[in-house]
DNA sequence: ACACATGATGTAATCGATTACATCACCCGT
DNA sequence: ACGGGTGATGTAATCGATTACATCATGTGT
């Protein structure tokens, strides 16, 4: 087998023109059966594979999609990322990804090189002109931004805080407090709010300190916690991995979870329910939100089908585990 | 500014040539300065960007590194993969990501279609014959199988395990539990191999426990342990996640850990420091990892520079943390 | 003055697949 | 029998960038 079939090469040996090798893998109905079928043995015979960037060129398509996260490393995208691989791999899509934080050329040329195809961007902090002249069709994934003007799906964050806050008011909690996210963040100013909003709505003391989703913020705030002369009894976080965080200095202090203090997370990861105590969390479906989201973007790269500014916002579901108890 | 600019377009507002255009792009030493000037100008003023598939196709080569992993969700990847887009990144590649396990037309594609210059491998599970016969430069992360003959990186596995053993018999513990990886995984199969050589060098008892690296698979071991007429004292586990597993089962039977049992876990994942008892681990530098494998695979699709098979093995390092204390 | 080397630039072929348009064969309806 | 429509196939242009080779201008050495 020769180093590099091209389609000439199978066409020669199929005796039939490039065009209509191309054909009988594109457009089968077109060909006629015993043509195609001198076509298909023709390719097994020579092992052809198609060249990528020659198909790419011509029909002015990347057939390749490009995930945005702002900071891979980010375990809370794992599954986010292997759904959207799934889905797009099996439409026949390349899926790459990027930081979205690190590289401002590769943003600026983005919708102009032809790199890609689409894209499913999981940071709402980008600058929306940089967003809005990708002319790509784009899908965002939990964090959001409206002034891009493009679909989003994500759970329903001010119900989720607000579910988290009536959890432990059930449990007669009268004293909150709640670990925010970046101030700068879509998501942790959401959350913040929806907390707020219901310890207001619920007649509960609300506390909240400034944090950024890592298990360093969880800690230092357990710190502030500790030193506090009236402590609240329950915290809600805005991330679990800063759960993580509160939960194990507190126990390095002495203190008892949810003895103490009941605690929330919100994004219950893999290990969110082997956590000692096991954590008590807002549930984020990632694989879903990965799956529909690359469902919607494969529907728009396929079917010409313009995608909708539509705002997909999922019910929250609180995952009750070990983490919160009745108030002591 | 027009939709699409091409490089002709360029070429006219600069008054030269296309190819002079290319080369003020690419090789600026061999175009004079007054014409680089007016070339630079022209980009500048036309907006124009490459188009990525005519280079490609004129250039055979794709610009790209496809990352292969069996299961993109295991949040361990998360780093290495991190690691790997930030080195690529900056030499200008493109990152792809698939799972290794889902695809095998794609797989048998690889080296013909021109998609990827080259794979970093993190599966050493793959046919060899597939893996040879893709005829690109593959580095391999961590995993590894020598039937490839490809370089790779990893640190070194039976030595984790000694360390672990020896730490433990340093405690005092004469009698271990190993709860193993996948049976048909080379990780599994080396740690465990480690640990029985240690025990049986340093003349303690060692039981084996089949699993695989998974929450689950610890959670079964350690009710397998609860069991045991003679329970081991301590265990060292395949992976942090069967720790976790292991771990947060115990507590749920009412055993303390390190009190009841030592555990030790293998990976130092982001929680580990954070778990409750924070987890003695080996510690696996998975950015190290990921960069240094992505700076040989760059380094050999720059300069024409054949890759060796050498096998990098990393010093292991032992995270002594909360979860291993003297035998009670 | 002439020959040679070097730097700069242009022309046109090349990469490999797709597809617009043309051509041919065959069938059906009038 | 003739015309029109349809299916099948071929030719050659197209996509956009790169680069081999040719050409020209200039400088240096004999």
């Amino acid at each position: 087998m020769p180093v590099k079939v091209r389609i000439a090469d199978v066409a020669a040996a199929a005796g039939v023109s490039t065009a209509t090798v191309s054909r009988a893998l594109s457009s089968p109905d077109v060909v006629g059966a015993e043509t195609r079928a001198r076509v298909m043995a023709a390719v097994q015979a020579t092992g052809y594979r198609i060249n990528a960037a020659a198909r790419d060129l011509r029909q002015q398509r990347a057939r390749s999609i490009l995930v945005l996260a702002p900071n891979l490393a980010n375990t809370f995208f794992s599954r986010i990322i292997a759904a959207v691989q799934e889905v797009a791999g099996q439409a026949g899509l390349a899926v790459q990804i990027s930081d979205s934080r690190t590289d401002p050329d590769l943003l600026q040329s983005l919708g102009h090189n032809g790199r890609a195809d689409g894209i499913l961007l999981l940071d709402g902090a980008l600058p929306p002109d940089l967003v809005r002249g990708w002319r790509l069709p784009v899908v965002q994934v939990c964090e959001w931004n409206d002034a891009y003007e493009v679909p989003s799906l994500r759970i329903d964050n001010a119900a989720a805080a607000r579910m988290a806050v009536a959890h432990l008011r059930d449990l007669g909690h009268t004293h909150l407090l709640h670990v925010a996210g970046p101030a700068d963040n879509v998501l942790g100013q959401t959350r913040e709010r929806g907390f707020v909003d219901a310890a207001r709505a619920f007649g509960l003391g609300a506390t909240v300190l400034p944090g950024d989703f890592t298990m360093a913020s969880g800690a230092r705030s357990a710190r502030a916690w500790a030193e506090m002369p009236d402590r609240p009894s329950a915290a809600f976080t805005a991330s679990d991995e800063c759960a993580f965080g509160f939960i194990s200095e507190c126990n390095r202090m002495g203190f008892a979870v949810p003895g103490d203090v009941s605690v929330i997370g919100f994004d219950d990861v893999d290990f969110a329910g082997h956590f000692i105590p096991a954590l008590t969390t807002i549930h984020q479906p990632r694989a879903r939100l990965g799956r529909q989201a690359a469902e919607r973007l494969v529907s728009a790269l396929g079917a010409s089908e313009r995608l909708t500014h539509e705002q997909v916002i999922i019910d929250p579901n609180l995952m009750i585990r070990a983490s919160t108890a009745p108030r002591t």
